[in-house]
RNA sequence: GGCGGCGUAGCCAAGUGGUAAGGCAGUGGACUGCAAAUCCACCAUGCAUCGGUUCAAAUCCGAUCGCCGCCUCCA
């Protein structure tokens, strides 16, 4: 499998550090606010990466942090913390604030049909890594302290700008983060920032009561759960420079070795062109957009894109991934819900086009993760699959095409296709019974009956179909 | 200003040298009492513009125009 990595700028052939092993790390969320569209699209973007992974065979943990402290509102030094802001606002305890979001961002991932990761470390249970690595990172020169602060010094770790191509003499000049605090270099980043009574996040530390700057709880996570060296690293494009710059530095001036192999960054969410994004306020929750439509539609929505482009939203895209999750419901829904049991082979017809599809779909997802291109493949089977089961429906065809599907768009691609029948046993019975009286009527030719009931049921959200030789069925849309 | 990316049909979107995937919408046909679903057919002689390299360019090179991201917290 060939990946973009970020570091490289190239597509490279994936092998992890130790087979059969692959150690990812993914930047999660800060917990102040619910999750918007752009959170979804990281997520469900690593989380296809993830369940490619171990489809592939590989042993994968992933590790995705939740930011409970130490991000500000505004820059280096000045601002305030995101969750002690939230939680004023609020007026409730910054704890309560981070546990609030934290739930209501598993909520909205778990409806987005995302796994959870194997570990989801929070940074405020992890102070005693971050001190250590800071007191690591001061015995090697990489870091100072000045009343209170601990700074990294940008300038003692000539590999600084490697991963966002930044030279460090224009990162002086551009810089607009104010020299204070007695800090040494513009460019230099703060590792512990100095508490005042007012805050309400704070440890002990060698150099006093303070909280950990923003960067350093990924690499104290990173490495404490999966180690010196990460096969990947994803997270937003966005958080290249600083974030993941730093985390660099940090990792690598501590140990020496390197912290990151593969360096991948998915692209963002925009709004009319515009990136979608908390400090422009033109976000929209997740939430919000489930309460119109399915998450798995939102799901869908994202997977018509690569990872690397940007997603512009709108309700016409969101309406048109609808209609096509709407196909490959009734696709799966047609083959059949239990896995059926039979011995019997599927017709060579069948055999060749699912063998074509596995074979389409692999080479999509090993370019890179190529989702448009893989939901292609499945749409294409979908088209074939249906003519071959119109001219002649078989249980076996029908197994064999459900089997693919599950493996394909369901366990890889992550698409829950049995929304249209989440009905219970009762209405499937009376469904059963409406459709036979449904054929009774128009075998009478008593079609004012027969469009009353149809006009019915779709108000209702059930669609009545009839089957050429006078059968008709009722389901769930 | 520095660094990076993008511009493909009405909309969305793959495709990095060999003659334009796929989805949505639309049109015609089959099927139907009418529908829905499904199938078949059609739907970009052209990939922002102009030049160049090549037997061959959406793909490589140059220029131009337009858009976006990062450089400050953000997935």
């Amino acid at each position: 499998m060939k990946l973009y990595n970020s570091l490289t700028r190239l597509k490279e052939e994936f092998e992890p550090l130790s087979e059969p092993n692959v150690g990812v790390y993914v930047c999660g969320p800060t917990v102040y606010g619910h999750s918007h569209l752009g959170h979804g699209k990281s997520y469900v973007s690593f989380d296809v990466l993830i369940r490619y992974l171990r489809h592939l065979g590989y042993n994968v943990r992933y590790i995705q942090n939740i930011t409970d402290v130490g991000h500000l509102t505004d820059d280096a030094d000045a601002g305030e913390d995101k969750i002690e802001k939230q939680a004023r606002l609020e007026k409730l305890e910054p704890m309560q604030i981070a546990e609030k979001y934290t739930r209501s961002y598993f909520d909205d991932m778990d409806a987005l049909g995302i796994l959870r990761p194997d570990v989801s470390p929070r940074a405020s249970g992890h102070i005693p890594e971050q001190i250590e690595l800071i007191k690591v990172l001061i015995e090697n020169g990489h870091a100072y302290e000045v009343d209170g602060y601990v700074y990294y010094s940008v300038a003692s770790f000539p590999g600084y700008g490697k991963l966002s191509g930044r030279k460090l003499d224009d990162l002086v000049a551009g810089a607009r983060v104010s020299i204070d605090q007695g800090k040494r270099d513009p460019k230099d980043f703060a590792l512990w920032k100095k508490a005042g009574d007012d805050h309400i996040l704070k440890w002990n530390s060698p150099w006093g009561w303070g909280y950990p700057g923003w960067h350093l709880e990924c690499s104290a996570m990173a490495m404490r759960y999966i180690g010196d060296t990460l096969d990947i690293h994803g997270g937003g494009l966005d958080n290249i420079f600083p974030h993941h710059e730093s985390e660099i530095a940090q990792s690598e001036g501590a140990n020496g070795k390197q912290f990151v192999r593969f360096w991948l960054h998915n692209n963002m969410v925009t709004v009319d062109g515009q990136k979608m994004g908390k400090s422009l306020g033109n976000f929209t929750f997740l939430k919000d957009i489930f309460e119109k439509y399915n998450p798995m539609v939102v799901r869908l929505y994202i997977l018509r894109s690569h990872y690397r482009s940007p997603l512009d939203f709108s309700d016409m895209g969101l309406d048109s991934a609808k209609s096509g999750l709407g196909r490959l419901i009734a696709f799966r829904s047609r083959l059949g819900q239990k896995p059926l049991e039979t011995d019997q082979e599927p017709s060579k017809e069948t055999a060749i086009l699912i063998e074509n599809t596995r074979t389409a779909f692999h080479e999509f997802m090993n370019d890179d993760i190529n989702t448009p291109g893989a939901l292609a493949s499945i749409f294409e089977l979908i088209r074939a699959g249906n003519g071959i089961l119109d001219r002649d429906d078989t249980p076996p065809d029908r197994a064999a095409l459900a089997i693919i599907m599950d493996e394909l768009a369901r366990d890889i691609l992550g698409l829950d296709l049995t929304g249209g029948n989440s009905s219970t046993e009762e209405t499937a019975v009376l469904c059963g019974i409406l459709a036979q009286t449904r054929g009774i009527l128009r075998e009478n030719r008593m079609f004012e009956a027969t469009d009353l009931m149809r006009d019915k049921l779709e108000a209702i959200g059930y669609t009545a179909k009839d089957l050429p030789g006078g059968k008709s069925e009722i389901t769930r849309k």
